[in-house]
DNA sequence: CATGAATGAGGATTCATTCAT
DNA sequence: TATGAATGAATCCTCATTCAT
């Protein structure tokens, strides 16, 4: 019975029905929170009944951990793509710039994230810190070092400056409205940051 | 009908056992969020029986309510108590002093804002915004708009500027230790900010 | 301290106490049944606080027993003493009048009456046909039994023809009105009530 | 999705345990009333846990509104199916006897409908009524208004004698033994109530 | 693998009752 | 005696999870 052909079609089944349950569930953590969820729910709005899900992920939390994984891969990928200067300057605005982008196409996703980062889940937060490692990579050796390196940037301890920025960046998401729209001025953020992490030189004032 | 001499020492207790039982809804919110919180073990943590909170709060969500008014009063009067210059640089970083060691001391009430913050209930926002008129107030009036007029201040829109200043405080503390700890340097977040936010003259470069 | 006033005019005032709490029962009974009525609210609708029901009745259901008695008591003198005829017949059709009477003045009081007798609690049950007692008696020995032997009435059973009565009385009254109105006509039940009843000789149908 | 062949088999248990688990809420609301049921006693005794029920029926509310449509089906069928004859007279009697008969068969489910007839919820009223629409049409339609036709009843109003007639039945039912048993002579209700509806003309005295 | 009925631990809330003042 | 805070048993309901089909 055609095993080859069979099974690479059920696989593609199957990855297009765990994609269904996490995009279900994207919606209902960041609706509802980790606890607050339910998980019928999920399975059901993602078009299954109720049993679907434990057919892909062994508990709601395992489902939420995976879903870390999809939201921070997704995420770092998005940035990390935008970001193609080779001037530390440049590639700071440019990830901001990217960082807002992603919350306009994904703010259900940016809700999982804040989610986590302020929630009471310890293990979800060290998943989270885990899957973001890439991103966080990029932004301190791929960024802040460089431009500490080129003299562009003030003499700041990366690791801090990074934790900063992303303070900045999601702490700015957090203020989203309730529709999801940024009301404030993206530039404007980012000309503080900038501030405050440039370095100034004498003959910047001349 | 009863004794009047009573009447302050029984209000002295009702106020205590409410105080207890803040008390313990602050750390059983802090650890677990409003919606994992369980509002008996509030009440027995606080020293009573599980019937007791419902004598002095009508419901889980009442309690929280309160908490935010609680929270809010205490954090409002700690913070603005201890900024007493009169110049808006010096005043912006007591400011953010007065956070950090209201941080320290307060760890679980901070928690409790960053759960409403970034929370998934549009009621507890709405109440803590309103709790926290006075704070906003007092950072746009106070601070921001002074240094605006006096100069030392960019000509930055006060609400933005507030709102980030809120996220980094915010965000800050949300990279506390999981035991409550402070792990970066307090006066490099003050530099941060600003850098963002001073006017730099030609003078200040000479 | 002159005992004796004191104790008088407190007894007044214990009576009185009493009574408003039995006046606020059966209000509360008549809304909820016994069940789902809160003794709390009786006491406070009466215009006390808690725990003053507990110094004049020992339980919620003490105070039931308490109602039943005084129902009966009210009811029972009410009826009586408007059946003032002679004939059996009259007495009958007066019994009936002064009933649909209560009802109109007392709908509360009737429906406690109807909750106990169509309840599900034995003890009240038992109560209650004690208390009744003497409306019993008083139907089946200063009525029904005298019409018999007057020969007005059919040889029917007493009892049987009681409890028909009974029924008939009460299961009208249970179509009241959710404000209490009777709408039926009274004069129909008791022209139902009186040909089922009634004897017919030879010489009043040739 | 799942094999059409099981799917009767599915439906019938299905069938199965939602009829157990009416049956034990008979038992349990017809001992305790609706107050004072309680569902997991019923779902259990039923022989599932306690949360079964909530897989049938959306709460404890929504459980009694069904089971009153049970009951007034089930009971609307046996009566109706027991008068079989012509003539308004022995339809009516035939009527009473079938009720006494559903009574002894089903002490339980007339005490559902005692307890919402003289009951405290409106709600369980209106669907009381709602649910008894076609045995009320089918004593005013074809029994009181056949009889009245044809002359052998009275001059009544169909809806008060109806009215007379179901407060006869129901609370003959109210005053059975507590073991369920009848204690009175069917034969003697009827003929009061025969002799209460009779048209009784000359020729009939002859 | 998909299904959905059954399970039962868990939790918010009610309220009769107690008792110190 | 009146008060009302404290008590804790009782109960409705939710929902993550299991498992037979």
């Amino acid at each position: 019975m055609s095993p080859r052909i069979a099974t690479s079609e059920r696989d593609k089944v199957l990855k297009e029905t765990r994609q269904k349950l996490l995009d279900a569930a994207t919606l209902e953590f960041a609706a509802n929170g980790f606890v607050g969820a339910n998980i019928n729910r999920i399975s059901t709005n993602a078009g299954f009944s109720k049993g679907t899900i434990y057919n892909h992920f062994s508990s709601k939390r395992d489902l939420m951990l995976n879903l870390i994984d999809e939201v921070a891969a997704k995420h770092t990928e998005f940035v990390i793509s935008q970001v193609e200067e080779e001037d530390p300057v440049l590639r700071l605005k440019q990830l901001f710039n990217a960082g807002f982008r992603f919350v306009e196409q994904y703010p259900h996703h940016i809700q999982i994230v804040i989610s986590v980062v302020y929630g009471h889940d310890h293990e979800f937060k060290e998943r989270f810190y885990q899957a973001y490692n890439d991103f966080f990579a990029f932004v301190i050796e791929g960024i802040i070092k460089v431009g500490i390196t080129q003299g562009v940037f003030k003499q700041v301890d990366p690791d801090t400056t990074t934790a900063l920025l992303m303070s900045l960046y999601l702490g700015n998401l957090s203020l989203l409205d309730p529709d999801g729209k940024i009301w404030f001025d993206p530039d404007e953020v980012i000309d503080f940051v900038m501030q405050g992490i440039k370095h100034v030189d004498e003959e910047s004032h001349k």
